[in-house]
DNA sequence: TCTCCGATTAGAC
DNA sequence: CTAACGGTCTAATCGGAGA
């Protein structure tokens, strides 16, 4: 039996979240700024035809976007993650089999079910008429193509926003993947495209066709199952179990730069307190954690991008044993002298708790239920109630956010009726 | 010469 | 007035160090 595998993905997602409660913004152009309100992140698509691109500086374009009233929000996380779970939630109604690929999208497993072009429609309704989120719906035999699906039922509003490949003949599928360009693909990003066009490969059905031996000798495996995928055979599995995440990354751009040492000390306790507790909420330990700083990547000054890797003799997850260590880290690197715009810690050689090596002399349980404590304390009162204490009152290092919406949906104080 | 491992590259969103 | 350009994650590959 042919698979059925459905691609949903949110359109302009963050936009979409900011709308849910706004829709006084419906049919405005709207955009969503990066962390620091650095660069475009999210467009509706009245912004799209206005020609704001992708990724472009919010300083380049700011004039513009006042000139055209366009709309514009700082990064509100929060929001984004819990409209995330919601629909979610909702989607896994559908199948039993989920993988959750990224915060706005996931892969549901219809095979076997009957009128699935139907299911298509239902889904979209369901997530407009309990969340009003709008949502596109590609549906194939594989991964890949129901990515490019997707993308078929988000260009075309004929589609009225679902696209099943598997409800088309072979002539009308190699119509359709004749007018989509390569760079499309899932897995083919700037670079292969321009190889890919230097062959004579420019749209779909003609990487489809090409020679599968001399596809993996020149470009190795992660293409072959592209063009396998691309012919209907599913290489990439459904993957419904969540995997821990092997390296963990907290970092920021200052909104200003900082000179002393204090300053970056104060940001790296921050950065690992914030990656500490997604280890322990994921289970896992890490071995060995890394900092890091560097000044302005875009400034003509000396730059200056110091790191250090650091490992842990017990692998932990404790707060405040990371703490320390990064710290230590912070002083090595540090050179007075230079202005940091940047700073960040990774946590790696990650493992699953209660698993690792410990010696006779060892002693985990104080901490240990500490961090517990805080965790259940700071998911009842708040994020960041009870913390590491820095090392400054101020935060000279903090991002810009100009333009940040209400926590709607996870503060008593969100609520527009209480404000 | 081989193997390991950290660094770099490429891609996704 | 000026300066202002994101964050997390994975897999593959490269290249140097040490066995």
């Amino acid at each position: 039996m042919t698979r059925s595998i459905a691609l949903i993905d949110c359109n302009n997602f963050y936009v979409s979240c900011e709308r849910v409660f706004r829709p006084d913004m419906a049919g405005w152009p709207v955009v969503v700024l990066s962390n620091n309100d650095g660069c475009v992140i999210s467009r509706s698509n009245e912004a799209k035809a206005l020609g704001v691109h992708m990724g472009e500086p919010w300083f380049k374009l700011r004039s513009f976007a006042e000139q055209h009233h366009v709309e514009v929000f700082s990064s509100n996380y929060a929001l984004y993650a819990d409209m995330s779970n919601r629909v979610m939630s909702v989607l896994s109604g559908f199948s039993p089999l989920q993988e959750i690929y990224s915060i706005d999208e996931c892969f549901l497993d219809l095979t076997g079910m009957h009128d699935i072009g139907n299911t298509g429609f239902a889904i979209r309704q369901r997530i407009w008429d309990w969340l009003s989120m709008p949502v596109c719906v590609g549906i194939a035999s594989s991964k890949t193509l129901a990515k490019l699906a997707n993308h078929v039922a988000k260009k075309h509003p004929k589609s009225r926003g679902v696209f099943d490949f598997n409800a088309l003949n072979d002539k009308q599928l190699a119509s359709v993947l004749s007018h989509i360009d390569v760079r499309e693909v899932w897995g083919i990003g700037r670079n292969l495209t321009v190889s890919l066009n230097g062959m004579g490969i420019d749209c779909v059905q003609q990487l489809k066709d090409a020679d599968i031996t001399m596809m993996r000798r020149k470009f190795g495996v992660v293409m072959e199952k592209t063009v396998r995928e691309l012919r209907g055979e599913a290489c990439l599995d459904l993957d419904d179990i969540a995997q821990p995440r092997q390296q963990i990354v907290s970092s920021r751009s200052f909104g200003n730069t900082v000179t002393a040492l204090e300053d970056l000390e104060d940001a790296v306790t921050h950065f690992v307190s914030t990656a500490a507790y997604k280890l322990r909420e994921q289970q896992s330990v890490a071995g060995m954690l890394m900092v890091y700083a560097r000044t302005d990547r875009f400034s003509h000054k000396k730059q200056y991008m110091p790191s250090i890797s650091l490992p842990l003799v017990y692998p932990s997850a404790n707060t405040m044993t990371l703490v320390a260590l990064a710290k230590a880290g912070v002083q090595q690197i540090y050179q007075a002298g230079y202005a940091y715009k940047k700073a960040g810690v990774i946590l790696g050689d990650i493992s699953a708790q209660g698993i690792t090596q410990k010696d006779l002399f060892f002693d985990h349980t104080a901490t240990d239920k500490l961090m517990e404590t805080l965790d259940s304390l700071n998911m009842r009162y708040g994020r960041n109630m009870i913390r590491v204490s820095g090392t400054t009152k101020e935060r000279k290092w903090a991002m810009r956010q100009e333009h940040k919406s209400q926590d709607y949906t996870t503060s008593w104080s969100g609520l527009p009726e209480c404000r």
